[in-house]
DNA sequence: CCCTGTGTGAACGCTTTGTGAACGGGGCGC
DNA sequence: GCGCCCCGTTCACAAAGCGTTCACACAGGG
């Protein structure tokens, strides 16, 4: 995920702890200028601006987002409890505001809210190793940005795989947690499907699946090489 | 203004008094017969749905809201701070919400900032994807211009759909989500509605509802991740 | 060189889904 | 009040997809 753009620099320990906690990445920005100079190449995903400490820099930069010269959806503004009765809805300057001194996690969930509503989804829930990406949400893969198109327990098996990078499985331990609990069948269906996995993950990438001869198999490379 | 809709009846003392002070006129109910019984001529201008004492009450609330059985908008939830985790934004439930306690005030701004944005209309009434446009407000949809002549069921299914893109849902999701929480019937009811949809989408467009094997089915293409 | 473990191709058979049709309830017009 | 029509649901059958298994080839280690 591209980094918020937070305001001002550095936002106040609350907020960058909160951010941090609730797994957000962020920039911290003092300036207009700073918000083109440090934009990512995706552009910024949202921004949270405090406007505590700085209020007029706060929404003259809230303003220049609205204008549209900033490309930037939602914003979440982030107030004391006295500018609340200030707060000039007309202008619609802001998507939803945050008041201090604000829950634990409600900030978090307001993110959330917000990028709920705003149609880019919530951060949707992924897999990633390298050129490798399994979305959860649409059950689709792909590497090197091309769909991979897999059947069910491929994806499952992979999915499984790739979220525990490094980490050596037997097949009986795969076919537990892969397949099931209680199921019982042969060991060998695993290599059946790390096979297929294999070919559809194409020559290049056909290593990230590798064999611990006498054990089982493993994702990616190993921690400690 | 018409009274807002307020649960619970009676609404915590805080509730009430923040209403009060804001000016605005509410109606407490304590059940959804109420909410029809007590509802006014123009119908609720919004409803502020406390969750603290019956989360069950409310959650069902939000949900008969939003399946369009009460023609409202917006909806404020209001929540204590140990709830906040467990709101799930996925449903889409409400527009905003308010952790209790609450600063002096920010209900009132909360009220606004919502009444403010859904009066302009920043809540398209239009549903849109590709081709395919659904006007919520008239249960009416169209694909590259032709109207498309879809019974009730099958509207609904599909601006469920059409409102995740990308997304896959279960059947039994699915049921859940868009017939009805207490819905107790075959998941293949599911199936034979979306073979419906997929011969009045046309043959050009009927790959826009995706069989995901073993899994249910998908809208669209995945905004890739 | 032998033995064990793994890669490979193909075939079988179950599960899941598509499809056509019939049932039955509810609403509307007559 | 009666009957018709619409539509949601269910069932039975057909077809396809895919997971599993087997047999055999090959590689690695002792």
């Amino acid at each position: 995920m591209e980094p918020l753009l937070v305001f001002p620099d550095p936002p106040p320990p609350v907020l960058s702890q909160g951010l941090d906690l609730g797994g957000y990445p962020w920039t911290g920005v003092s300036s207009e200028a700073d918000v083109e100079r440090l934009e990512p190449a995706d552009g910024w995903p949202g921004a949270v601006i405090v406007a505590v400490t700085d209020p007029e820099g706060a929404f003259a930069l809230c303003r220049a987002i609205r204008k549209g010269d900033i490309p930037l959806e939602p914003v979440l503004l982030v107030v004391s409890a006295e500018q609340l009765p200030s707060l000039d809805l007309r202008e619609d300057l802001f998507d939803d505001f945050c008041v201090l001194p604000f829950q634990a996690g409600e900030l978090d969930v307001r993110l959330k809210h917000l990028f709920h509503k705003t149609g880019r989804g919530t951060r949707p829930e992924l897999v990633e190793y390298g050129e490798l990406a399994l979305n959860l949400e649409t059950y689709q893969a792909a590497i090197s940005g091309k769909p991979l198109d897999l059947t069910y327990m491929e994806y499952e098996l992979l999915k499984f795989l790739a979220s525990h990078p490094g980490k050596v499985f037997t097949r009986e331990t795969l076919l537990s947690r892969v397949w099931g609990y209680e199921y019982y069948g042969g060991a060998r269906t695993v290599d059946v499907h790390v096979r297929r996995l294999r070919a559809k993950l194409g020559e290049e990438h056909a290593s990230l699946i590798q064999t611990v001869r006498s054990v089982g198999y493993r994702f990616g490379q190993s921690r400690w090489m």
